[in-house]
DNA sequence: GCGACAG
DNA sequence: ATCTTGTCGC
């Protein structure tokens, strides 16, 4: 699909902040996830050594988790991890991933923070308003914002706050693991969301989409080893 | 100064 | 995220 890039990467952290907070005002907070017939999964996998990236994305059937198309795209790391900054990191590999990917998704569902994020601009909510469709942020560990005890049940959850603000959800996707954070990225309200990565989730804790995307890259890691 | 901190 | 063996539990 054809994704249009609006700014630079090659930004310090100050430049990077500063880009995150006006970024975010270009964000849409609403948005129900009825109708998504073609959902897809994203995952990034970092090489051993620290030098490479593996960016993979998995289009699937959202109802049959029949998979449809994958891509990805291997890229130089040039941008160190740094939290508030992983769309920095894995920002430009991600997208040249879906430069290769011919289907156009419904909706887009991360590994990483959708709003939920110290200047609202997470890497599901980055990438959402450059790829123009709907985004959401499926992180399996907190990054910010407040919340109390999610029930047991797959399915229960509870609000993540921030700065007085309701971010996103945390999740109960399956019994008896830990929760995931959910928010949204972009153009989907948070509880479009939520319904949507339980929509996408039956077995296991992580969504079928972004699962299906993480055994891509860490197969493809695999087999760069064998290369040498 | 101290603790927190997506992947 | 990655490194890394065995091991405790459903």
């Amino acid at each position: 699909m054809i994704v249009h890039h609006r700014h630079s990467w090659d930004v310090s952290y100050q430049e990077a902040a500063g880009l995150q907070e006006r970024l975010r005002e270009d964000l849409v907070l609403s948005g129900d996830a009825r109708g998504v017939r073609i959902v897809a999964g994203v995952d990034v996998s970092c090489e051993k050594q620290g030098e490479t990236l593996f960016a993979g994305v998995v289009v699937m059937d959202a109802v049959t988790f029949e998979i449809i198309e994958h891509a990805h795209h291997v890229a130089l790391v040039s941008f160190p991890y740094v939290p508030g900054f992983l769309s920095f990191r894995e920002g430009p590999a991600v997208l040249a991933a879906f430069e290769k990917l011919e289907t156009v998704p419904d909706a887009v569902i991360f590994d990483g923070q959708g709003i939920a994020h110290p200047r609202g601009l997470g890497l599901a909510a980055h990438m959402g308003l450059l790829l123009g469709i709907p985004t959401v942020g499926s992180a399996k560990t907190r990054l910010v914002g407040e919340h109390g005890d999610v029930g047991q049940k797959r399915g229960s959850d509870t609000p993540l706050t921030h700065n007085g603000r309701r971010i996103g959800y945390v999740v109960r996707s399956k019994q008896g693991t830990r929760p995931i954070f959910v928010s949204p990225g972009h153009l989907i309200s948070p509880e479009a969301a939520v319904k949507l990565v339980l929509s996408c989730t039956a077995r296991y804790r992580i969504p079928e989409p972004v699962r299906q995307a993480h055994i891509l890259v860490n197969r493809l890691r695999k087999e760069s080893y064998q290369d040498r």
